[in-house]
DNA sequence: GTTGAGCGTT
């Protein structure tokens, strides 16, 4: 589909609230999640962004890739299946 | 510290 969005290099402070917040300014955010480890309960630093639009996802993937955040630089890619 | 659960595990 392509709605979906990958963020990586996530620093551990940043949650999924916030991950939200700062996609939802280029499109329509319909989940946004940072995993955390179940164990250890910190973030594994990375979270998932899904879109309602794969045109949203595009835009703020080009717009927020490579920007520093959180003392981090964002790595965006499109999902892959979790299944797979 | 890099692609989502569960778990044995962190």
């Amino acid at each position: 589909m392509g709605k979906k969005l990958y963020v990586g290099n996530l620093a551990y402070s940043v949650t999924s609230d916030e991950l939200g917040n700062l996609f939802s300014q280029y499109g329509d955010v319909v989940d946004a999640i940072v995993v955390n480890d179940k164990y250890s309960g910190r973030s594994k630093g990375f979270g998932f962004i899904e879109f309602n639009e794969a045109e949203e996802a595009s835009k703020a993937m080009e717009a927020l890739n490579g920007n520093e955040y959180g003392g981090r630089t964002l790595k965006i890619d499109f999902a892959r299946d979790k299944n797979s």
